[in-house]
DNA sequence: CTGAAAGCGCTAACAG
DNA sequence: CTGTTAGCGCTTTCAG
């Protein structure tokens, strides 16, 4: 890489002419600035990022940890997230916490030494069970600003952009109800995170309140046989006519099963799930869909922390944004 | 952030001593080294890593230049180089090409200023299309070794990891004729791709070889119905009674369009395709896939990249190494 | 055993 | 209009 120094040395002038050149001061002769600004481009010189950094104390970097990459909402807002920073001038260091606790503490720990000016992330499940937030507070209190989404920690005073995933499942089982459906089932394979909480509730309430049945609930754990599980499920509740699935991959699931076991979706049976398009045509027919915009919420992720790193003066209080979550209507429901 | 500086004042001895103390030099006294590391420890010092970086002209940052990550099997070639570039003790910069050679080639410019010491990429698919590969010569020329993956472009010297795409088809296809399959169609959407087109090739050449039929190719473009392309096509030719799936997605909707017309898998109808362990779940009876074993080929690029960033004065050889593929029976093929 | 000084590449205040 | 200098935070050589 050509630096400043021997661009000056092979100009004969001073390594200051030549940056002030390069960044158009008004104080340096055209002819000078000419002369400069050839043999730079002649050199594809470009300013050494690394020197910009400490010189101004800054990264133009944010930091971004990400439970689970394989999660497929969660690849989608990381898309977004380095779509929207990359626009604005602003590189992504990504890292995985895998879930784990420890891995995210490392991940804050590792980065918070002037590598990134700023986090985005979303809290890991064994944070959330174990509730802990020491972690986050402290990097905040070390002048590193965080912006969580999704799944979030509500005790940290952050800026956060999280879904409104309790009307969600309230309306999709209103939705559902109004389909004169007389036992909806709720499949969860993420009962453990405060998001999965949020979605049963949102259905409890929403078949308590037009007092027509019991919520019945299968929780299925992340180890066991999902597929065998929502099949015998509907096996054993032959009644259920439809279902809520909270999770990405039960709602396909639960169509092919229960095609499987002979009924006629959605004639016989209704279903509804958390997925992304690409994922919803996997079912035959194809899942009607709750879909969470999670290209905007990484989009708006980005602009919220970039807002306060670039106004970290004006010390503005923190907000919430929640994104509304939109029913794509596809063949696995009448209406 | 506390800087040597601070510490050194506070203690009243000079910065290098503080530097020297913290990195157990022999050339410290006992009695300050224990109160350099006290204080330290104290005020939780960690060493600028941007300061780091520019005194030793290296940033232990990896550019990660990927198509889509939204691609299941290029999300989890992403983990596998995060977790074990994170072990090696570097960062990664991930930035997303979205298959378009333009991206690609800002997102190496932008990177190729000191903000990394090399990169890992799979080629976009329209720089595969347009055949350019300058941008990639004028990186490595400037220092920054690369390494690709998946796919590759054949012209630039430099590292390499693949699949044995050729293979992987070829054998799946022999695989499915021992079943004694009469007529054995092979479903692609991604037939842009040198990888798409090895599999082609591999499926070809194993029906040809047995002399039983012709290859009957169903291609999908980007932006068709793939869900009703696939079920009109097994429509059209009743007579299918295999089929291998070059692409993520196009074996599962095979299997439930399949099912769908009445036929039963994989009595009537084998399906073998390339897939994950959780996309294979969204089929029933379940996919067999072809495992390419991504997390396996993210651990290899870095291991690679990073061995050739910390031995750069031997100028070694480049490489191409191929991460087998495995089939993985599921209840989509009868062995 | 400790400290002063140079230098990584850059910007900017200040001097000329 | 151009150059000198200091300084961002750190390591390391060389002097003491």
């Amino acid at each position: 890489m050509v630096t400043l120094k021997q661009l000056a040395k092979e100009l004969n002038v001073s390594i200051s002419t030549v940056s002030k050149a390069l960044n158009n001061s008004e104080e340096i002769g055209e002819e000078t600035v000419r002369r400069v600004k050839e043999l730079a481009e002649l050199y594809n010189y470009k300013p050494n990022k690394v020197a910009l950094s400490l010189k101004q104390n800054k990264t133009k970097t944010i930091g971004v940890i990400i439970p689970n990459i394989l999660n497929h909402f969660l690849a989608k807002v990381l898309f977004g997230i380095e779509r929207e920073a990359t626009k604005l001038g602003y590189h992504i260091i990504t890292c995985i916490s895998n879930e784990s606790l420890e891995k995210e503490k490392e991940s804050l720990q590792l980065l918070a030494n002037g590598s990134v000016d700023g986090f985005i992330l979303c809290v890991a499940e064994e944070t959330q069970i174990k509730n802990e937030v020491e972690h986050f507070k402290t990097t905040i209190s070390q002048g590193l600003p965080i912006v969580m989404f999704d799944r979030v920690a509500h005790d940290v005073m952050c800026d956060k952009v999280i879904v409104d995933d309790f009307d969600a499942t309230y309306n999709a089982t209103k939705g559902l109800l109004k389909e004169d459906r007389k036992k909806i089932a709720f499949l969860s394979n993420i009962e453990d995170l405060s998001v999965g909480k949020l979605r049963e509730r949102g259905y409890a309430k929403a078949v308590l309140e037009e007092n027509r049945q019991e919520p019945l609930i299968l929780k299925i754990n992340k180890n066991d046989d999902q597929q065998k599980n929502i099949r015998s499920f509907l096996k054993k509740n032959k009644d259920i006519d439809g279902v809520i699935a909270a999770d990405s991959s039960s709602g396909i699931i639960a169509i092919n099963a229960a095609v499987n076991l002979g009924k006629k979706v959605p004639k016989d049976i209704s279903v509804i799930g958390f997925a992304s398009k690409s994922d919803a045509i996997h079912a035959f027919p194809r899942l009607t869909t709750i879909r969470q915009h999670a290209k905007v919420i990484g989009a708006e992720t980005a602009q919220m922390l970039i807002h306060r790193l670039e106004n970290m003066d004006l010390k503005e209080d923190v907000k919430t944004k929640i994104v509304k979550t939109s029913v794509v209507k596809n063949d696995s429901t009448l209406n």
